[in-house]
RNA sequence: CGGGAUGUGGCUCAGUUUGGUAGAGCGCUGCGUUCGGGACGCAGAGGCCGCAGGUUCAAAUCCUGUCAUCCCGACCA
């Protein structure tokens, strides 16, 4: 491609609006451009991109016995009033209606149309297990899309699902995918863990998250330095602690004039914040419960909301506090709670011996206080958020936390559509049973931008080989004449031996065409500059490298020729 | 959906407080000089100031409404 007619307009500023830096420097590369709200068009180089990450999601697709179909983005409204999710799904799902009047949506997902589709046409055993996927558009009304391709409401999804005769075959169609992920992401060049992820208001099932490691990730993983424990920090584990030994004090009432956080208490008694009893209430589908953390802990809302197992979970505002236990926050207690608010107590709360707590009244709180013999707990449990360095709940040795991109899912559905919609097959000894379901997508465009975020530097985008735009860049720096000669002749080998290769052919001077691949992120450029004059030697610099090497045409080639070899190995 | 902010040539912004008929830099076009890390000079093109009302002799500027965009939060099968 001659960089002369591309339609990719680099930008010398960033952009006002972009953030984060895969949006930043995928506008400013010439990448994407916004049409609106999370919404974005793919210029050429975004679009090969896009291109090749979905090309190496193919390969490992039909690799692990899969069939490519499309189905319509557009919808109608009878296939989700069947499932129930026509209501569940709430403001994302992006609903129209047609010039009868009808009701129709945009695909967010596709589990409606599939089971309906697969419904029609399975009969036997015979035809399982079967695993159908497409990549398509997907659309969702994010209440808030942000950071660019990050969380769009217009993305790019791989959606596989799998149908087993039952739980057995699921099993083995999950490893599998699992596997093909690990595959997928490997080749891509990134750098990512699966974690044990919240299985969300489906319950009970078994799911993985796929998180591309980068500072700017929405999600917290919890892994462990030791074993291979890894788990999305919404339900991450710690070891149960032990008990405390300690000589049971007697429960005492002590004036803590004024103090009234946790920090500010623990600092006035002289005491570690974790000998505190931390004291929430907490609304669950608006009924009023009483939640207890180790004072230097803080609530894992999801864990709380899976044992509660509610729709909606908010913290109490002040008012219903003062109500409860007649005493303004800073100072609340679950002893002497009347008897209608359940207690949920973490594990860590249940164990202690000499706590801290409120006393429900201003200016004072308790010592010594014993779980259990000075207040009553109506449960015990795992509630609170794991942090770094507490203790692995497989293997005991340290936790660590990284920030992660959420770039796919595996997920066993199990029979939840197939109850729904009446998906059976006919088994050996002619009994109808249900189909046994899994789904397992992949963010393409997130995966893109993903990418970014976990390889640029101050000068631009560094694109793994296996997706970058194209291969290599040829930068002549004159414009003419014998130098500009050469390094058509080597754009022209170069495409000659299958490199996918840019020539910098505009009549702008060395720098601007530096910072334009720089910022492009070409994993390799040639410069056909002096050198060649000199010693007739081309300039090979990896993107991802301080150093050029000087080599002849010759070698020149072959080294493209093994470095993209080296890039784009199946893992 | 709650809170905050911003809408002015393609991009980044000034001008709004104090109303007087639109500016800079970058980019773009042409010519010349320059030519290995975003050059310089000269000459140009390009904006009914998000939109709709209102106040006024006069509105980018004041008022009302509305739309859009961004950030924080809530939310995220």
């Amino acid at each position: 491609m001659r960089f002369s007619q591309m339609f990719s307009p680099t930008l010398r500023e960033t952009p006002a609006e972009a953030e984060v830096i895969s949006h930043k420097l995928l506008v400013r590369a010439g990448f994407i451009r916004k049409s609106s709200a999370g919404i974005y068009s793919y210029l050429p180089l975004g679009q090969r991109v896009l291109k090749k990450i979905e090309t190496i999601v193919r390969q490992e697709m039909d690799g692990s016995g899969s069939q490519e179909i499309m189905m319509p983005i557009l919808q109608p409204a009878e296939l989700w009033l069947e499932s129930g999710r026509w209501y569940v799904y709430g403001g994302e799902l992006m609903r129209l209606k047609d010039r009868h009047d009808r009701d129709f949506c945009l695909g967010p997902t596709h589990e409606e149309l599939i089971t309906a589709l697969v419904r029609d046409e399975l009969n036997s055993w015979r035809q399982l297990p079967l695993r159908l996927y497409q990549i398509q558009n997907k659309y969702r009304d994010e209440r808030r899309p942000r950071f660019g391709l990050m969380r769009g409401r217009e993305f790019v999804m791989k959606d596989l699902y799998s149908f087993d005769r039952d739980e057995a075959g699921l099993d083995i169609s999950y490893q599998e995918m699992f596997d093909a992920y690990v595959r997928v992401f490997s080749r891509c060049g990134l750098d990512f863990r699966s974690v044990e992820a919240d299985s969300g208001a489906i319950g009970g099932s078994f799911t993985h998250e796929f998180m591309v490691l980068a500072e700017s990730g929405e999600a917290e993983i919890i892994y462990c330095s030791a074993c291979s424990y890894a788990a999305d920090g919404e339900i991450a584990a710690a070891k149960m602690p032990s008990p405390q030994e300690a000589e049971e004090g007697e429960i005492t009432l002590v004036a803590t004039p004024g103090q009234e956080t946790i920090q500010e208490v623990a600092a006035y008694l002289q005491i570690p914040e974790s000998s505190l009893i931390k004291t929430l209430f907490y609304k669950a589908d608006g009924k009023i419960v009483c939640v207890l953390l180790r004072g230097d802990r803080s609530l894992n809302e999801i864990k709380l909301k899976n044992t509660l197992n509610c729709f909606e979970l908010d913290m109490a505002d002040h008012q219903d506090v003062l109500k409860i236990t007649g005493c303004q926050p800073g100072y609340v207690s679950p002893i002497g709670l009347t008897g209608s608010i359940p207690v949920y107590a973490d594990d860590e709360v249940r164990l202690m011996v000499n706590g801290v707590a409120g006393a429900n009244q201003k200016d004072y709180h308790f010592k010594n206080v014993k779980p259990g013999r000075d207040f009553k707990i109506d449960a015990t449990g795992d509630f609170r958020q794991v942090q770094a360095g507490d203790a692995c709940p497989k293997c005991g040795k340290k936790l660590n936390s990284a920030r992660g991109i959420e770039a796919g899912q595996v997920f066993k559905l199990g029979t939840k559509y197939s109850e729904k919609m009446n998906l059976y097959y006919t088994d050996e000894n002619g009994e109808k049973q249900l189909v046994v379901m899994g789904c397992y997508g992949i963010g393409v465009s997130r995966t893109l931008a993903a990418a970014v975020e976990q390889n640029y530097d101050k000068d631009g985008i560094i694109w793994p080989i296996a997706i970058a735009p194209y291969h290599v860049v040829v930068v002549p720096t004159a414009t003419d004449g014998e130098i500009f000669q050469t390094a058509m002749d080597l754009y022209e080998k170069l495409l000659g031996s299958g490199v996918e290769t840019v020539i910098d052919d505009r009549d702008e001077r060395a720098g601007v065409k530096f910072k334009d691949a720089d910022l492009i992120g070409y994993p390799i450029r040639i410069t056909v500059g002096k050198k060649w004059t000199e010693a007739g030697q081309f300039e090979l610099k990896q993107r991802r490298e301080k150093e050029a090497e000087l080599l002849t045409p010759q070698a020149a080639i072959e080294r493209v020729l093994s470095l993209i070899a080296a890039g784009t190995a199946s893992a």
